[in-house]
DNA sequence: TGCTAATATTTAACATGTTAATTAAGTTGG
DNA sequence: CCAACTTAATTAACATGTTAAATATTAGCA
């Protein structure tokens, strides 16, 4: 099957067709699936984060503290779906780059409050023009009522499969 | 907001509703649900890392070239959309638990062969019952249909997102 | 009140993700 | 045949994911 004839040399995810031993073929499991297509939409804000030289992660940060406003760090971690230790080291170096601020909450000194300075709002205000672009973009090119059909799904796959643990 | 009445204890990601800067709700956009999907779906198959003491990613290696047979690091890497890097280290740890074994390709030195141990093939024997049952599941909870859209539209969406860069 | 359990965050330890550099082996064109 | 380029894999450095333990604070209750 590796003949010469055929030119292309494209990276051709390997497709083996059948396999022996009565496994799926284990490379479009659903869970390879969503984590291809989260690369590839990822991806699409690639430039962002290059320009601004944040992480996808910190970029994250920044952009839901700066649009909802100060939370508290649990809050934060819930909305964005980064853990509390991943958060916590995220929030440090942001803060060393001035980008957020923490206290403590005077109600519960257990909770941090956390907030997007001045830099961070002017620096996702401006990016902001660019991300709402490339959804406009992807929208289009995938069609909006397909965009709006997948994340339902998402969301019902996700309910569907915290229901059953 | 923290009442005694409603007695389900559910975290309840935050639903703050309106956002005052003209930003999206950041919380819901699409890379953030492909996450939680990802999670959620990864989050059913997690009694068998638990059983083998693999992580997830390793339960993909050995899943992928137990079911596919030996193959080049580099297919493999394709396959179960792991880095290069990450790839290298995997194999190191999973070779020094004698679940795989690597050897230089005679046709080309530059590529390493990988292949399951006897080990290795019995462990996702056993486990692939459980898997098919889960993936059973999964399908009848959800819908067999609604699986098969939403897989559809994953791989269209990657297509889609490719296609321009 | 005071003891205990629960909660919010951090820290630690180790595995993986990511980018860039390195090494080794093949390929190409003069 | 060889120098320059390409490719496959590894290594290095740093950021994040994950689990468990540690800390600090609050809540519950006898």
């Amino acid at each position: 099957m590796n003949n010469s004839d055929s030119k292309r040399p494209p990276p051709a995810v390997l497709d083996k067709g059948v396999f022996s031993h009565g496994l799926n073929d284990f490379s479009h499991t659903l869970p390879i699936r969503l984590l291809r297509a989260r690369h590839a939409a990822v991806s699409q804000f690639q430039p962002i984060f290059r320009k601004y030289n944040v992480t996808e992660q910190q970029w994250r940060v920044l952009r839901m503290v700066t649009s909802a406003g100060d939370m508290t760090a649990g809050e934060l971690s819930q909305a964005i779906f980064i853990s509390m230790p991943s958060l916590s080291r995220i929030m440090q170096s942001l803060e060393a780059r001035n980008l957020i601020r923490r206290r403590a909450n005077e109600d519960d000194l257990r909770q941090t409050m956390v907030s997007s300075t001045l830099a961070a709002q002017a620096m996702v205000a401006e990016a902001a023009i660019w991300s709402d672009t490339r959804y406009s973009d992807i929208a289009q090119w995938f069609g909006k009522e397909r965009l709006e059909q997948l994340q339902t799904l998402l969301d019902d796959l996700v309910q569907t499969l915290d229901q059953h643990q």
